[in-house]
DNA sequence: AATATATATGAAAATATGTTCATATGAATA
DNA sequence: TATTCATATGAACATATTTTCATATATATT
């Protein structure tokens, strides 16, 4: 895959409120499925989707604790690119 | 609108090959819309239609030259974000 | 003013994406 | 091993996004 085609699909994993709202809330912390589903306030299976496809895209590692599944960043490299967009989106807002 | 809600839109406006060959193709030099679409070759008015995109999400602007219209990148921030996430994508690419 | 060139735009068509629903899989425990 | 709890997954459905097509607008040139 070519570096181009790597980055778009990160932006594109980071470009749906779902996704970006799971990264927050693992952000700091490994989360299981339910948890992350009760937090956002969405199904089991909708967040389960979308956490399928975070992996798939290398944002973020599965790991499992018997009966649970752990989510977290893959790297801290997704945290630093969130919030480099971050204060890229509040330099905006003083403009 | 809030914080994360904008890096949504930033994440969301990227995530798009057409909008991110674009964002690549102006990152040093302003074009018009003509010169990016053969650049691309697509068609005038599916890369008009995606700069609207990327204007109306504050990643470029436009600056009217006599009959062209250039395109560049809206501030410096972009391209940071730009290559922060190439160079995310890449350090994936030596795992 | 008429024509040519560059860009923008609305609406339809084509495609992609996200959620739901039903159910399957996997691990722990009675 | 039967049951329960947690997660995953395929398919249908709903929604959103992107491109195309036709045409409008804006500027420059004759």
């Amino acid at each position: 895959m070519r570096k181009v085609e790597q980055s778009i699909n990160i932006f594109k994993a980071l470009g749906d409120k779902t996704r970006l709202l799971i990264v927050y809330s693992i952000m700091d912390e490994a989360k299981s499925v339910n948890v992350i589903a009760n937090e956002l306030k969405m199904t089991q299976s909708a967040i389960s989707h979308q956490l399928q496809v975070l992996k798939l895209n290398g944002i973020i590692k599965a790991e499992r604790k018997g009966k649970e599944v752990y989510y977290s960043l893959d790297d801290e490299h997704v945290k630093f690119i969130v919030q480099t967009v971050e204060s890229h989106a509040s330099h905006k807002d003083n403009e």
